[in-house]
DNA sequence: GCCGCAGGTGTTAGCGCGATCAATCGTTGG
DNA sequence: CCAACGATTGATCGCGCTAACACCTGCGGC
């Protein structure tokens, strides 16, 4: 048996036992101390504690996974990175976790929207603490999987109305709400609506014409994008919608890059905005202050949304109850010239005067 | 039966010996089966994947972790999924690894740029299948650390000239120079530079220094940004840039953002782009294209840097050697109207035109 | 026949920790 | 002083897998 003492090889890993020899205690109290600290006296765990400092000892997450069954993963479903607001959120997650005992596993998603059944599956051997999930899980066996995992799961910007355990979002319809009650109080009354089609989209779009119906105007027409995300996608929706609803006074885009999109065709076509058409964007990403006109927009907090979200589930994997499961961020109406007066009020004319 | 485990949370998960029993063969077998199935013979192989298959095997990845001293975590570090470029770049190694059996596992980087040793050291315990830096590691203590672990190392958006080990980047030098002798060929002569102090800054600074003296040009002023980040830095910049260099004829910005804001400030006060000064970002962001007039910017391949290391890390991982170590994504320089002639070359003229 | 060798498979053991239950300590009241 | 009890601490074992080594088979060469 080859067994080094040197110093300088390649040194086994600090254990327990090495902390327990050092405190004067069983390995099972050190394993008591760092993770259930009050069932150890107080001084036996200023011991220990004292140990663990001197000795520069770290726990072996992999061991102690397997011994509890129970990981110290949160596993994380983000279909992509790509698109900021998820990426903001993500990061609100990790900055709740910093400082914790526990990391954030990305998950593979596949190409799927949905998240599919075999990819919870294949969580399973790895018993993570809790799992975090970007859009609602629709599908009822996917659901049944998440809970029979028996760990906290949190929905990330999910309209759903029963989640399947805890739930973060900026409401859509809400954000759709405030937009429709603001182009119908400025007296806009042939507004179209463009975005894309999925679940927390239809919901924006029941907020827009709920917003609306408060000053009995209904949507005049309603683009639905498969997969419109860049400027160009918005630049030809503002010709679609030109072309199908000529009388056309207002413009609510599911997103500010489509809005962005759709302004820079309204300046190339000449149209006034917002004297001819008002358009407002989602998101509120960081240029939304920025564009000629400032493009109205909806706040929707992603990177506290992520926070938050990272907040409740570390309160409830520190046996912490959380009640409400469902938090819902805080979501405002960023008016700007878009769609109202205001500096830039009469669009291009205001670039004029700027100009001089 | 598929799903047994999860309606009922009583039922055992399937482990190799389960496997082993219906496929006839040995624990050990089923284990070499999956992890090195060129040790067994055809035949038994078959046998054993069918075994699997039949009993929906899932690996446990704690216990190989545990017994192999390896686990199949890829551990990152990033210092903020709110840089684009990064987030980008993060999908691309997730995508990079889908179906393979790594998964990335986000580390908490602390609140310093410089990768601090105990996050590192915090690692050990983790045996993870190998490290991925955004930036390069700086610290000599770090890197040998690093290179202690005796796994793949990737640094990434790293200019270090001497890696750890990989390394994935778009290098900044060479965008720096592309805009250095662009701006110099089209006869910019006072050329000011707005960006952070970083090192991938200074690479980038030190490009466009090298790009212009290609002309016998040199930079006329440098404006160094600790935390300049926001539109409204950018803002700020310009009228710093035209106070301390009055004849400035081009400013060269560090980031697509802080150009935007230089842009913006520079409409307002009235003075001409490219007309008065050009101006030029860097990362080629989605609205580059779209600014008016359109920026000129140098496109990073954030995505391909990201992917692309992923891939390196992954080869290193099956035991296929990388050669080179080192790669370095394709820089280009996409000229648009805000430094040179085009459709909007005249600036705020431009807009009017389009206005009629 | 016998050895040597290599490819294929099995046996044993233990990675490091913590669940479980047993043992011990300290305190209180009779 | 001692019993009774709760509060601490300890001994044992195994979580599921695979490294290390042992063994077994078949084959070629002498």
């Amino acid at each position: 048996m080859v067994f080094s003492w040197s110093t300088n090889g390649a040194s086994r890993a600090i254990r327990v036992d090495d902390v327990a020899r050092v405190a004067g205690v069983s390995a099972i109290t050190v394993s008591r101390a760092l993770r259930t600290p009050e069932k150890v006296r107080p001084l036996t765990l200023e011991r220990v504690l004292a140990a663990v400092k001197a000795t520069s000892y770290q726990v072996n997450p992999i061991a102690s996974s397997l011994r509890s069954g129970r990981s110290s993963f949160v596993s994380v479903f983000v279909s992509s990175l790509r698109n900021e607001h998820f990426a903001n959120a993500v990061q609100g997650a990790l900055d709740a976790f910093e400082g914790s005992r526990f990391r954030l596993l990305f998950e593979h998603t596949g190409s799927g929207e949905e998240l599919a059944v075999e990819r919870v599956q294949a969580l399973q051997p790895l018993r993570p603490a809790a799992i975090m999930v970007t859009g609602a899980v629709g599908s009822v066996a996917t659901r049944d999987l998440l809970r029979g995992l028996g760990v906290p799961v949190m929905e990330l910007w999910a309209e759903s109305a029963d989640p399947v355990d805890m739930l973060a979002n900026a409401p859509a319809h809400e954000g759709g709400r405030l937009v429709g009650r603001h182009l119908a109080g400025l007296g806009r009354r042939s507004v179209a609506y463009v975005g894309s089609t999925g679940p927390r989209a239809q919901s924006r779009l029941k907020g827009l014409a709920d917003g609306l119906a408060e000053s009995g105007v209904q949507p005049g027409l309603i683009v639905a994008l498969e997969k419109g995300r860049l400027i160009e996608d918005g630049m030809s929706a503002l010709d679609v919608v030109m072309e199908r609803l000529p009388g056309c006074d207002a413009i609510f885009f599911g997103s500010d890059v489509l809005a962005a999109g759709g302004m820079l065709r309204a300046l190339e076509r000449s149209i006034d905005i917002p004297g001819q058409v008002a358009i407002a964007g989602y998101g509120d990403l960081y240029f939304a202050g920025h564009t000629l006109p400032a493009l109205t927009s909806v706040n929707i907090s992603d990177y506290q949304v992520g926070r938050r979200a990272g907040e409740m589930l570390l309160a409830r994997l520190n046996g912490r109850p959380v009640d409400p499961r469902v938090w819902l961020a805080p979501v405002t109406l960023k008016a700007r010239a878009s769609t109202e007066g205001g500096p830039h009020s009469r669009g291009l004319e205001a670039l004029l005067a700027v100009a001089k």
